[in-house]
RNA sequence: UGACCCGUGGUGUAAUUGGCAACACGUCUGAUUUUGGUUCAGAAGAGUCCAGGUUCGAGCCCUGGCGGGUCAACCA
């Protein structure tokens, strides 16, 4: 339940500082907005949110968290061809999962339609648009590149009042798709490409998801984000770095706009790259329609969804967007960090449990058939509060056949024929035999027990030097479980400019054992509980798994430090 | 041939705003251990893209290079 806390609880106030933090006190101090501090999130409501997201999520809460400000959840839903509410739906799950609270405040870019047309006619009156009825093409070429200025529409100086009627007539759907544009007139031989005479809206005769058939213009995103950001009362638009040269753009709009001295202030930062993997929503979903993945919550997937599916902890995901930090560098962050803040946290909160993936049958000869026993096992030994559960122990039992080795090398120091190791919880066993079947396969293991090392200590004081997790044949849960590599074989897979990145996708990401015995602890576990098998890694139930057919997600192995030679 | 942004160990960040480069991850030792996990102790690894300049002193300031990124969607 620890996962319904909220982002403000917990004191950890001193949050480390990034530039944008400097910036926001260095504003403070000069009493600019009469210190009051208000970001959001912006999402576009087209596609899942990743862990990219998640770290603006993170930043922006934060920052409100930090100076005592409020952050809005703002839905940019410009282009009603792409966007759909199943995406709203899941975006808000998502955020709240995290652990972040908008209030009230859940906004949308829809919502601003009329006053963004409203402020589009006084642009026109002011002779700073006009309606422009060239085709796509001509108005790119008209644009220039960037080393070459671009040159003057030939409909620049048409009359306010003639751009009203063509205007009003876009409205009301006189003119279809592609016939006109409303366009900003700023400066066509601007350096910045954005700036020269942008456009502000298109006829687009499509139904908006939320405001129906109500609009056939729609704005463009350049033209509703900041203005956008100014009706909220937004003091920092939070964003990344590839819209650092929209800003004198959104700039323009708002001067036009304002009527005293407050301006939203924009500051990028750079978007978050992990390594063998992809972060674009283009490219995922991508993966999504062509099925190269299960869906946007497939465990693979570095989406918020994904991830949670995995196994993963908004607690670790915060974390790991603290301790990445925020800068304008652009590269590529390590998985091995992310994995590293799971690790950390299921190490605190994980239950702990036997379960073996890969069985190798062992037959305890001296004791007695039909006999049970139960064991005493720590639930968590990283937190006492969480108790001791009971193990049952029987004649039959599966092991990892990773733990045996017939002809064992120096380091590995597990069982092999004639060796002692401790069952944990249970008892001392050696192997006498190894059974094997007619193709030399290895098929079950004969062992004999010593009844004085029960709970796994010897009362000579001698030592094994491995202890083993097992499980109670007769007792055991049979399982599905999933084990998940890397999606991608190379650290940037979409860095190549001649490579589809398709061609990096791992053809191992995905294993399914689907003979894996577990203690019959888990039987009552819920969708997403989280476990530790110990000895193997975090493993968490997945929301399809029946009591019929339970299925686990390996979320993380544990840090293996031995190597096989 | 343009404009803007960025360059600190393998990776991500820090450096009291000009004072002998710090932290985390990763890697490697060793100790402890009924998880080859955790924990603990320790090590290696950058002299801050390059070259000049200012200064008693530069990762921080200036100049010029070099390298990388972004920008020419009726996408966001």
């Amino acid at each position: 339940m620890t996962e319904k806390k909220t982002a403000t609880e917990g004191a950890e106030k001193k949050a480390p500082t990034n530039f944008i933090h400097q910036q926001i006190e260095a504003e403070l101090a000069e009493g600019k907005n009469d210190g009051r501090v208000h970001t959001r999130f912006p999402p576009e409501p087209n596609g899942y949110l990743h862990i990219g997201h998640a770290k603006s999520i993170c930043l922006n809460f934060g920052i409100a968290e930090k100076y005592n400000g409020l952050t809005n959840l703002r839905f940019d839903d410009t282009n009603p061809t792409k966007e759909e509410t199943e995406y709203v739906d899941s975006i808000k799950a998502d955020v709240r999962w995290l652990g972040f609270d908008w209030g009230d405040r859940e906004y949308y870019a829809s919502d601003y339609f009329d006053k963004l047309y409203e402020f589009a006619v006084t642009l026109i009156n002011r002779g700073l648009a006009y309606v422009d009825f060239q085709s796509q093409e001509i108005i790119s070429q008209q644009r220039g590149t960037p080393q070459r200025p671009g040159i003057d529409s030939p409909y620049r100086n048409t009359s306010p009042e003639e751009n009203l009627m063509h205007f009003e007539k876009m409205r009301n759907g006189e003119y279809d798709e592609g016939h006109c544009v409303l366009r900003a007139k700023v400066d066509m031989a601007s350096p910045n490409m954005h700036m020269r005479d942008p456009l502000m809206y298109r006829v687009l005769k499509k139904t908006h998801h939320r405001t129906g058939d109500k609009w056939c213009i729609y704005p463009m995103y350049d033209f509703a984000h900041g203005q956008s950001d100014y009706w909220e009362g937004i003091t920092h638009s939070v964003c990344t770095l590839e819209f650092e040269i929209h800003r004198p753009l959104y700039d323009w709009f708002v001067d036009e706009l304002k009527t005293d001295d407050y301006r939203p202030r924009q500051i990028e930062f750079s978007r978050l790259n992990l390594s063998y993997t992809v972060m674009s929503k283009r490219r995922l979903l991508e993966l999504v329609q062509k099925k190269y993945v299960s869906g946007w919550d497939d465990p693979r997937m570095p989406t918020i969804s994904g991830l949670r599916r995995r196994g993963y902890t908004p607690e670790s995901i915060r974390k790991f967007s603290e301790r990445i930090g925020v800068t304008k560098v652009d590269g590529v962050t390590d998985v091995a960090l992310l994995e590293h803040a799971v690790r950390e946290d299921l190490n605190k909160r994980a239950q702990r449990v036997m379960g073996v993936l890969n069985p190798l049958k062992v037959v305890i000869t001296n004791f007695p058939e039909g006999k049970e026993e139960m064991n005493q096992a720590v639930n968590n030994p990283e937190d006492e509060s969480m108790g001791k559960r009971s193990v049952p122990f029987s004649r039959e039992l599966y092991i990892e056949r990773d733990d045996f080795m017939e002809d064992p090398p120096r380091k590995f120091f597990r069982l092999a024929p004639g060796r002692e190791v401790r069952l944990r919880y249970a008892y001392f066993i050696t192997c006498n035999e190894v059974v094997k079947d007619e193709n030399g396969e290895i098929t079950e293991l004969r062992c004999t027990y010593d009844p004085e090392t029960k709970g796994g200590n010897a009362p000579d004081g001698r030592k094994v030097k491995a202890t083993l997790h097992w499980v109670s044949a007769k007792h055991a849960v049979k399982a599905e479980v999933r084990l998940y590599d890397r999606l991608f074989n190379d650290p940037d897979p979409a860095g190549h400019k001649d490579v589809d990145f398709k061609e990096f996708l791992n053809p191992d990401s995905l294993t399914i054992l689907s003979e894996c015995y577990v203690e019959p602890f888990v039987k009552d576990a819920q969708p997403l509980d989280h476990f530790q098998f110990e000895r193997i890694g975090y493993f968490n139930l997945d929301p399809e798994s029946t009591p019929e057919k339970m299925r686990f997600n390996r979320t993380v192995s544990l840090r293996e430090t031995w190597k096989k030679m």
